[in-house]
DNA sequence: CTGTATCCAGCCGGATACTG
DNA sequence: CAGTATCCGGCTGGATACAG
């Protein structure tokens, strides 16, 4: 975990830091939801672009948050899944989706959502 | 709260679009911390500019997160409140602390942190 | 399919000056 | 002190083309 230039100590201030864009947690999102490959990340809803996925994957796997594993055939296709420190993300998804589902019309969770509870 | 051009219906996409980037959310842990008045929220550590915060604000309060009570002498001064909705983001915050805590190195708390429990 | 690279418009946000 | 306005460099991210 770098802890390079910051703000401040904040552990929240450093989060946001860290995570505080409107993609990389969706990212999160959809790992945690099982995703693996490239393109089952490009295919969500929010469709982020296939550069900023890239971004996203190489600085969650700096951040260890992510860890990629090459295919053995094929050199270009890999796998990607949390390791236990991203998956420690969950409970900060689930408290982001519990207060978008009370708060904003209209949203609704994937019938799949894992993090239903 | 407003649903206008979104770019899925999942919760947590929609409130990323919201509140999802480096400073909404530092406005608000102030606010949930007791700070009330413009200085106070400019002197955080983290040293937002002025003019971020204005908008900060203008947008929280558009949101109904925020609520703004002039000052009855003073018409350029005011107070600013979270409302129960922006309230309710508490958890999220609280989240995110533990979680930036636990990974990120030489992380603290304010001593006056009231999010602790 | 799995990525990477590039172009580029627009937004973000730091610095700063300014008004009441 | 409380806030607004402006300047402007740099980053964000969409579109697209391209390579293995």
């Amino acid at each position: 975990m770098p802890s390079g230039s910051r703000r401040s100590d904040c552990p929240v201030s450093c989060t946001l830091e860290l995570l505080g864009d409107r993609w990389t947690l969706l990212v999160v999102r959809d790992l945690l939801l099982g995703k693996q490959r490239f393109g089952e990340l490009l295919e969500s809803p929010e469709a982020i672009a296939s550069n900023i996925l890239t971004e996203r994957l190489r600085r969650l796997e700096e951040l260890e948050l992510v860890e990629r594993t090459p295919s053995e055939t094929h050199g270009t296709r890999g796998t990607y899944r949390l390791t236990s420190r991203g998956k420690s993300l969950g409970p900060v998804i689930k408290a982001i989706k519990i207060w978008g589902l009370a708060n904003i019309p209209d949203t609704a969770t994937a019938a799949a959502d894992v993090l239903r509870k």
